[in-house]
Parts: C-alpha cells; structure tokens; sequence
RNA sequence: GGGCGAAUAGCUCAGAUGGAUAGAGCGCCUCGCUUACACCGAGGAGGUCACAGGUUCAAGUCCUGUUUCGCCCA
C-alpha cells in the first residue's frame, strides 16, 4: 500500500468512525434492541425483522429530516397500491427497488424521502364493498349513496392499512408521517384544482359521444381500461334490401350482401357503405335500403374505408355502436341510433326487440331475418372481443353524455419533456412506446358512474341550466344566483387523482414546505404496464399544473413470472405470496431474489429455489461476521485493532485492492440502474473471495502466535467486511443490519451510515494473489484426481523461478490452503533433482511437483502431460496467428496487444515446461 | 397491419462503451460433519452463445435477413 493508500485508510482509523448524521434530537436515540452479545449459528429473520423496522422507525431514519437541513433531496413517490388491495409479487418488486433506491441515497448523505400512500381504486374498490352488501342482502341501490359511501369508508379504515402494514415487513423505509391517501381532504383538493383549471382552459369538456360502456358495472371506461380478447366468434353474412327493389334480383340488385359479427347491432344501422371503386355496388350510392325487420330506410354511402377486399365488401354502419362507425357517421353527417339500454338488453328503438338482452335478441333477429330469407350464411370467424379490464365483461361501445380530457395539447408538452431529455425513461426503448401512444393519443373519457371517487367538480342549475364548475362547493348558480342547483353525480376516473400524486401528496396546489423543498421528485420507478395508465397521465397532469416535469427518471420493471415464465394468476394455482416467503425464508431473501433476478423493463421467472440459495446467501452473510466477531479478541475494541500499514501483507493488499474496485462497480451500476447486477457482484466477492479466500487465508494469522500479524488480519477483516455490508444493506437492509451491529462499530446503525468510497487500486497484488490462487487450486484439483484423502498433508517441490521471494513469504498460504506437508516442502529458484515419481504441475510459469509416493503410474503422468501440452499448444498456436496478422498489431489497442504478447510469452513457458518434463519422465 | 422484447450449460438467468479459455445459482458426479457456516467446504462434468449473411484486425456483444416464443398498439 503506498501512501495514498494510507490517506484513505487513515480516514477510518478512528472507531468511531464518521458521524455522518446529525439529528435534531439526540436525546430520541436509543440503541439497537438486538442482543450482541451472542450470535445464533445460523441467522434467524424472524428475531430481528420487526424488531428492526421498529426501531429504526422509531429512530427518525425513514424521515429525510435525518440528513443536514441542506442536504439535496432525493425523492420517490410510492406507486399507491389500492387500498383494499391484495399484496402481490408486484408490489414486492416495486417496493425493494424503491427501498433500494431509498436506502443508497439516503447513505450518499441525501435527504431522502420517499412518500407511501394508497390509492382508493374506483371500480375494484367499489367492487368489493358491493360484493360485501350483496353477503348482506342488500345493494347500494338499496341503500343509497350516502350510507354506501359510508359503508365504503369502513371497509377502507378496516382493511386499507393492511397492505401498507404489509409494506413494513418488507423494509420499507418510507416517511410514514406523510403518507397519503387519493380521498384525503388535501388530494381532493388538488383534484378539484385540477379539473377547474383544466375546464377554464378549455381542455376538459362534456359532450356525447361514443364510449366504452361496462353493462355489468353500469359505467363508462376509458379506451385504456379495455382490452381486446381473440375469441372464437360468428361472422354473418345476410341481405341488404335496396328499397323498391326485389331480392331475387340479386346482389347489387335486389339487395347487398353484408356481414356482420353482432347482428343485433343491424337495429342501430343508419347507412349502408360501399367503396367508391367497388364496380359491384358504385351504381347502388345514393340509393335506400330497408333496415331488416324494421324496414327503417337508410341511404346507401360511400367510403373509401371500406375494404372491397373483406367479407362482401360492403359494411352496415352503426354510427351508436362501433367507433369507427361512429368516425364514419361523423363524416356523412349520419343520424345516431342507440339500440341499448344501459343494462345492455334492446331499447325501444329495437323495435320488436326491445327488452331482450343483446344475445338473445342476436338469436331472435337472426331467425326472424331467415324466415323473411334475408339471410345468407354464417360461418366461424376469429372475432377481437373488447373486454373489461376489470371483471372481464364484454364493453359496448355506446353513445352517452360523459366528460373528456382533450388530450393533444397536454400530450405536446409530455413528448417534449421525453424527447428533450428532462424526463429519462429506463430502459430506453420504451420511450418509443411512450412516444407512439401520446402521438396517436384520443381523448380521455374521465366520468365514471360510480360512487366511491371524487365527485366531479360540477352544479348544474335547475331554473337556467347553467353549469358552475368550482372549487368550492357553491350555494348559488353562478349565472342565475338561484340555490336550485345539483351536482354531477359521477365521479372522476381513479387514474385523474393518481396523476397528481407525486404533487398532490407534497401539499399541491398549497405552496407548502414540503412541495417547495421536495418537488419536482427524482425517480418514478413502476411496471411498465401503467406507462400509459399512469406514468404518461402524470408527466402530462405534472407539466399542465406545476410547470415542471413530475421526476427526471422514469424506471420501468418488468413483470414477475413464475418459474416456468408463466405469469402468475390464481386460477393457475402459480402464484407465489411475497408473505409466505418472507416467513418461511427471510425478507432478505425474497428481496436479495427479486431484486437480482431481473434487468431493467424485462419480466423476470421466480422460482423458491432462488429464494432458497438467497436464504442461504443471508446465512453466508451472518456466519462471515459470526466468524469475524469470534475472532476479534477482547482486545479488538480496546484499540488494539488499529492499523499496521508496514504489517500488511498480500491477501490484505489484495482484497483490500478487490474491495475498491467493488466499491467502483457496485457504485456505478447503482447509478446506471443495474440494480441486478450491483447485487451480483457483491453475492460473488462477499463469498467467492472474501469468504471462499481471504477468510481462509486470515485464519494462518489468527491461529498464529505474531500478534502484530493478528491485530492487522483483524482489522482487515473488520475493514472490508463492514464496508461491504454498507454496499449490500440498500439490497438486504435486515440481516445487513443486524450482523453489523455485532461488529465494533460507531454509528448507531448501519443504515444511517455513509456509502463507501473507492481507495487506489493494487494491481501488482491482485495478480500475484490470482497466481497464488490458481497454484492453490492446481493441487487441489491433482489431489481430488488422485483420490489423496483431504486430511493429507503432501509434499511438494516448487520451482519458483523469479518467483522465488514471493514463495518464500507467502509459502504458509500454500501449505495451509493446499494442505502441503510444511516438513518436506522444498521451495528453489530452480530444482536439480527433480523427482521422477511426481506428478507435474506447471502454474504461471511455476513449476510444482507432487512425489505422491506410490500413487504414481508413470504413462498415465506422460499421458496427463501431453494432453496438458496439446492444450497449451492449442492457445499457443491461436496466439501466435492472432499476433502474427499485422492488422491486428497495428490496429488493435496497444494494451490489448501487450496483453496478447504477454500471454503468448507465458504459454510458451508453460509449454517448455511441460516439454522438458516430458523428456525427462521419458529418458 | 405497425412496434418492442426474448432466444447463451439439464433448468432459471447474468454478461457497461466489441478485445479471456463465455459466467452464476439450482440440478448432476466425486470427496469431506477440518473449532464461521452441511442454509457448508473442496474438486469435476456440462455450451458450434437460435439460424444465415455482413461490418471489423477482433462479434455472445454492432448491422441485415430468417425462424420460434412472448408482449404492446391499431
């Protein structure tokens, strides 16, 4: 270690070490209530999570007021799950990747804060407590508004903190004191301010138009909130009638042939449409025909968006239930025929049919129409069929009197943000996805005919009809002062409160401290399914009210998937509960398991057996520190565990060097969002190098009678160890913590103590070590093939070359981990008699020879060699050609050729070595 | 119809700006209850990185096309 090795070092010396946060009230800080004075063989979750969380809670950590009042803020606002919601793997995953985030920010020195809540989810919601007076015999309609609403209320104090609960024992180190829920007086004040600025600029309107009505729900869904099912459908092909013509004067005669998937629609036909060019009906446009059944008379149009290539090539047109007979009908100036009722059975304009329900009256029609022979044939056709996003019921799309959002303006200003880089989606390839939907964006039907929501903002008056949009309940018309006034009955689409959130639970549109101090927020991190649904609506509703962008990063995860990368549902029986797995295996390691098992915006498999290897990585975690602690001595936190610069030696310079890059690494991919892959990394040095190796080695010291060498071991152990599990609490906070804290140690806890820096680098050790290491495991390996019993010390001869020094001091390293026989160890610049019943091994240029006497078959040696030597022969000959070709020399890096020359140098070495050997077993 | 993603060891997945002999966990095989850990340790087997072209001194990584699976939008 040189001297800027030792600066860094020096900054740790004192213990305690730094006192990163200062806290208003000292007297609040209380110890932690884990019992340190012993530690368990094998680490217990279930003793120390609560106990934990608790304290932590209760130590002011979760609150940003923990770090300097000048402190940069770093903010997320929780995606709030729905209160009566179910938690799920979903929520799981959002919540580690947000605590993570938390939790590292928070240890840059950051005034984190990161604002829970929860989200009064409309229809699912309104859903539930329905379903509860249906248990009790009774309905909402039974009971009316008032009482359901109160009703509704209950259900919400009763269940709605259960899943925030939930959210505890996962770790989440959110400010509880500002949680925040989407029917809190505060929010729906920001609704308000939202809906009556957006209606004084013009951009909400009320009007009738076409939408998506839910007949089970009995209310009207955004284009969002339908999803489009394949199923196996009829397509029906039947007879226009051409007024004053005969049907047996054939097609384009008497009549034209159309096809249809919903006959029942037929009722609500008001023209008949044809291709200008189509040669088969051009002479019918301008013409009439008769409506089936009905003998409504209808005009035959054209549009150059019929098809002459489908079904028969002409199309009915229904204006009051298909969208793009709607568009159609809005073109030709075409009358709006509504066949359904709101409960989807036939209105009166069905005629005959009214009071059927849909499909019966399909079935009816359909006889009807073939006993007057209009119909021609059905056959089976694979049909798009707009379901329910909620409860799956088929939608109709009908003509209603709704409230909209018009969208283009406001989704101008939310391409703008993407597209100038103020807003940063991970990964980047949905931005694409985002871009394309807001520039194909309709307008947004925001009413919704339920009860449990905000109230839309609006009075309509009795006596003038005027409509008073305000953020204040009025007393009075505002345009005829008269007291008669009633207020929409709707309330408002969940999705319009939820896109406020990052600013309505700051305090918006109050100018409050909070707002001021931490909005904009930083990171939106959510599924990527809500991109549309929420993320977009927010960025959009963030830009129109605040004038500033909602958060700069957007960080999509993927979907959570079963083993076999099915998606999870209960009807499956796959589902795995984040709860089960927390008691049964730990929250470390459902959370180490979620948060490394997937890469930004990709849906990730989960299986228990990966949950079960993290509970075992949790494990590995406790019993390092449990062997750590044993060995400290009492003499450890007396002060004796200071540093020894001069006393440092390899393995200590090497992990230590090890250590800062990981430091390096695991820092850059945190602020890369490679959240994966940081954890990774520290899974594989905690226990591939610091476990696996450096511990091992540690212990010739610790078991060792230099008392110096010991007290520098410790304090290297120490060192590494809790830095590394600061690196690794924003992954596993609880047994992070709870094995830190047996460590000595001077911040009161492990999460308020400060992320890691990155020292200098030890090139010259790292190598040496690996070399060392490869040695060790060369034996090990020729041992394991020679079946020598693992408690056998053997003996070696090494031939060191120039390596000689560094064998000489680093020989007990060898003897102890490859169990040498230190007696008849025979270590030399270069061996004169080398032993002919020897196995051979050559490392790096080093030559190693096992006498395992009486274990050795001559041929099979000679046979072992040359397969050794073909294969160095092989990366020989790849070399050379590779170093041979001049494009290579002079185009490639300088470094990569060095490196290229270097290990051709050393493969020829080897290849002598093993050359030489050869001749002589041979001679 | 348009767009996106995935395709790497038996399984589930990693592989930053192209530069190892392509990695991990689980599973499998052989040893081992050595005073941190059997929720462990040591060693091992196992891959033409979907296919076909191309760019490059160099391709799992970049480009084009193809196939299979999945998703989003219309």
């Amino acid at each position: 270690m040189d001297g800027k090795g030792l600066l860094f070092l020096v900054v740790f010396l004192p213990q305690p070490c730094s006192q990163p946060q200062q806290r208003g009230d000292d007297a609040m800080t209380t110890k932690c209530p884990i019992d340190t004075t012993e530690m368990a063989k094998t680490y217990d979750p279930q003793a120390v999570e609560t106990l934990l969380y608790d304290w932590w809670e209760s130590q002011g950590y979760f609150k940003p007021e923990i770090a300097p009042p000048d402190a940069e803020p770093f903010v997320i606002s929780m995606p709030p799950p729905n209160v009566t919601g179910e938690l799920h793997i979903g929520h799981a995953l959002t919540t580690f990747i947000e605590d993570l985030m938390i939790r590292y920010h928070r240890m840059l020195g950051r005034a984190a804060l990161w604002v829970p809540g929860s989200d009064h989810a409309g229809i699912a919601t309104q859903l539930q407590v329905e379903r509860m007076l249906a248990s009790e015999g009774t309905s909402r309609q039974e009971i009316g508004r008032e009482e359901f609403l109160r009703r509704a209320w209950e259900w919400k104090a009763k269940y709605g903190g259960r899943i925030l609960n939930q959210l505890r024992r996962m770790g989440a180190s959110c400010d509880w004191d500002r949680e925040r829920f989407t029917l809190d007086e505060g929010l729906s004040r920001a609704v308000r301010e939202a809906f009556v600025r957006l209606y004084e600029k013009g951009l909400i309107y009320r009007g009738e138009y076409l939408i998506n009505w839910a007949p089970g729900l009995q209310t009207a869904v955004s284009d969002l909130e339908v999803e489009y099912s394949e199923e196996e459908g009829t397509l029906y092909y039947f007879k226009y009638p051409i007024a004053g013509a005969d049907l047996s004067d054939g097609p384009g005669k008497g009549y034209i042939p159309v096809a249809t998937t919903r006959p029942e629609t037929i009722l609500g036909d008001t023209a008949v449409a044809v291709h200008p060019d189509d040669e088969r009906y051009r002479h019918l446009i301008g013409k009439t025909c008769l409506v089936p059944i009905l003998n409504r008379t209808i005009p035959v149009i054209h549009d150059t968006y019929v098809s002459m290539e489908f079904g028969t090539g002409a199309l009915k047109i229904t204006p009051g239930h298909d969208p793009h007979d709607f568009e159609i009908g809005q073109r030709h100036g075409l009358p709006i025929v509504n066949v359904l009722n709101p409960d989807a059975t036939m209105n009166e304009n069905a005629g005959p049919y009214a009071g059927l329900d849909r499909y019966e009256c399909r079935q009816k029609l359909w006889a009807d129409m073939e006993a007057a022979g209009l119909t021609i044939k059905t056959e089976p056709y694979v049909m798009q069929v707009p379901r329910s996003q909620r409860g799956g019921e088929v939608v109709e799309p009908m003509v209603s009197t709704q409230w909209f959002v018009k969208m283009k303006p406001l989704a101008e200003a939310g391409l703008q943000v993407v597209r100038d880089g103020r807003i940063k989606i991970i990964p980047e390839r949905f931005t694409k996805v985002y871009y394309n939907w807001l520039e194909n964006i309709r307008d947004w039907c925001i009413s919704r005919q339920l009860w449990w929501g905000h109230r839309i903002p609006v009075w309509y008056c009795g006596d003038c009809g005027h409509m008073t949009v305000a953020r204040e309940d009025p007393t009075a018309c505002e345009k005829c002062h008269s007291p008669n006034l009633e207020q929409d009955p709707d309330v408002l689409d969940t999705w319009f409160s939820s896109g406020l959130w990052p600013f309505s639970t700051l305090g918006w549109p109050e100018e409050t401290e909070d707002y001021k101090r931490f909005y904009p927020t930083d990171v939106m991190e959510t599924g990527y399914d809500i991109l549309f649904f929420w993320v977009a609506r927010m960025i959009m509703q963030g830009l129109e009210m605040t004038g500033q962008v909602p958060f700069h990063t957007v960080y999509l995860h993927g979907l959570v998937r079963d083993a076999q990368g099915r998606k999870m549902s209960k009807t499956a029986g796959n589902v795995i509960d984040p709860l089960e797995m927390m008691d049964q295996y730990g929250t470390d390691a459902l959370r180490f398991t979620l948060l490394t098992g997937s890469t930004p915006g990709n849906d990730m498999s989960l299986s228990e057996e990966r949950i079960v290897a993290n509970r075992n990585f949790a494990n590995k975690i406790w019993n390092i520190t449990r062997f750590v602690v044993s060995n400290l001595g009492a003499a450890f936190d007396a002060g004796l565990g200071t540093w020894n610069l001069s006393a440092m030696a390899l393995p200590d310079r090497w992990i230590i060097s090890r250590h800062n890059r990981l430091i390096e690494d695991v820092t850059r991919l945190m602020d890369a969002y490679q959240f994966g892959e940081a954890g990774r990394q520290l899974y594989e040095f905690l226990w591939g190098e610091y476990a696996d190796w450096y511990i091992e080695i540690a212990k010739i010291r610790l078991y060792g009678a230099d008392a110096r060498a010991q007290a520098t071991a410790r304090r290297v152990l120490v060192y590494v160890l809790d830095r590394t599990l600061r690196l690794l609490h924003p992954f596993m906070p609880f047994v992070t913590e709870a094995a830190w804290q047996h460590l000595p140690h001077g911040d009161n806890s492990l999460m308020v103590t400060s992320w890691p820096t990155p020292g200098d680098r030890d090139e010259g050790a790292e190598a040496t070590m690996q070399l060392m290491m490869d040695i060790v495991r060369a034996i090990r390996n020729a041992r394991a093939e020679y079946n020598v019993e693992p408690v056998r010390r053997i003996v070696a001869h090494i031939a060191a070359g120039d390596r000689y020094d560094l064998f000489q001091s680093q020989q007990d390293i060898l003897v102890e981990l490859a169990r040498l026989d230190p007696e008849d160890l025979r270590l030399a610049h270069t061996l004169f008699d080398k032993p002919d019943q020897a196995l051979t091994l050559v490392v790096g240029g080093v030559e190693i020879y096992l006498p395992l006497t009486g274990m050795i078959d001559l041929d099979a040696e000679r046979a072992r060699l040359q397969k050794e030597l073909a294969q160095v022969e092989k990366g020989i000959a790849r070399s050379r050609k590779l170093l041979g070709n001049e494009e290579f020399v002079a185009k490639a890096p300088a470094q990569v050729v060095q490196k290229e020359r270097d290990k051709l140098d050393s493969l020829r070495e080897q290849a002598q070595k093993l050359r030489d050997r050869l001749e002589a077993l041979t001679a």
